[in-house]
DNA sequence: ATAATGATTGGC
DNA sequence: CCAATCATTATT
């Protein structure tokens, strides 16, 4: 298997904090090695999700359960989680151990795999008429692109099958936009924090990013 | 054991 | 706008 990003993250790269980790992931290349193929694709957007204190968090008030139990582990593994009785959503654990912080993927740019990406999602690619984006451009659907399920979860990101990838100079920061986060209005106060980044201008950003950009 | 609840998406 | 659909969680 030949993969031509520029290197691995190692397992120090997600010593950082979370706010740090966040950003750094924008422009990296997450890639899923599977027996039916191998996927790839670029962060374009992301959320984080800060411990205890924050209350959109799964893991708000240091709750501990068998599903949120990753997040309290070293930094660098994947959580993934069920939600609405259909979705996966795939995140990054971040914060050292006992901190349980992590970030969501939100949405990529499709970079490799396209045709077993098309065929998770149920798209037909019929030539020009095919966006892209409409592959990942959500956390849901980019985790149903690259395969990611339940059996994904607790994979370490700097050695598994599942790995991230540098592929380029870190983002400068005017390249990069915040916002609140989608969906977590219940959160209060935690709902306004500008935790959720993303490549500004990039046309993979995720619907509702788009729609609470031009709202703002 | 049972009921409430989504870090969403796609279709009407 | 709202239904779909079920693992996880809290509650009885």
């Amino acid at each position: 298997m030949e993969y031509s990003w520029r290197g691995l993250a190692d397992k120090e790269f997600f010593d950082q904090p979370t706010l740090d980790l966040a950003r750094s992931l924008l422009g990296m290349v997450i890639v899923h090695d599977h027996p039916l193929g191998w996927c790839a694709g670029r962060i374009v957007e992301v959320e984080m999700y800060q411990g205890p204190e924050d209350r959109a968090a799964h893991s708000y008030g240091g709750k501990i359960t068998e599903r949120t139990r990753v997040m309290y582990g070293p930094p660098g593994y994947a959580y993934v989680y069920f939600v609405y009785g259909m979705h996966y959503c795939l995140n990054v654990v971040s914060g050292p151990p006992g901190r349980p912080e992590a970030i969501l993927i939100r949405a990529l740019e499709p970079l490799q795999g396209i045709e077993l990406m098309a065929q998770r999602r149920h798209i037909e690619i019929d030539g020009a008429s095919l966006n892209l984006c409409r592959l990942t451009n959500g956390p849901a659907k980019l985790a149903q692109a690259l395969g990611i399920s339940q059996s994904e979860y607790g994979l370490a990101l700097f050695d598994s099958r599942l790995l991230l990838y540098h592929d380029q100079d870190p983002l400068p920061s005017q390249d990069i936009a915040a916002g609140p986060r989608i969906n977590v209005n219940y959160a209060g106060e935690a709902a306004l924090y500008p935790w959720r980044f993303w490549v500004k201008d990039h046309p993979c950003v995720s619907v509702k990013g788009k729609v609470q950009k031009t709202k703002t």
